[in-house]
DNA sequence: ACACTGACCACTG
DNA sequence: CCAGTGGCCAGTG
């Protein structure tokens, strides 16, 4: 992949990351659905992993399709994403989203 | 160049 | 319903 491509994805993902409202999540597989053909999920979580320098990217609000917090090690601190989504109104327990559906944002729904 | 891994997902039996 | 499997694409040893 050429460096320029690579950056374009890296973009679009973090795009796609800040857009998430307050209080909702999304899900890796809903954001590779969203860029494209190009994109994979496992491209998404690639992308999120290497967003360490990058700002203004909640990748606490990006979640697994069962709304579990698989990325909870990345953070600074394993409880950190709890938090966060907690102080958001994200109901968390045992690493997963209780209610997950409704706090759910699909970009591929909610922007045009 | 090869094999394995990964913040994933969908399909199959 | 659960486990296994394959696809996805790039990074690493």
């Amino acid at each position: 992949m050429n460096r320029k491509l690579k950056e374009s994805f890296f973009k679009d993902v973090y795009e796609v990351v800040k857009l998430v409202p307050h209080g909702r999540v999304t899900s890796y597989g809903a954001i590779a659905n969203y860029l494209g053909a190009k994109s994979s999920a496992r491209m998404v979580g690639w992308a999120m992993n290497s967003s360490h320098n990058i700002p203004d990217v909640p990748a606490h609000r990006v979640v697994n399709r069962n709304g579990m917090l698989t990325g909870k090690h990345h953070f600074d601190t394993p409880t950190k994403m709890e938090e966060l989504l907690t102080v958001e109104g994200v109901k968390v327990s045992d690493d997963k989203i209780i209610n997950f559906k409704e706090v759910f944002w699909d970009p591929s729904l909610e922007l045009i």
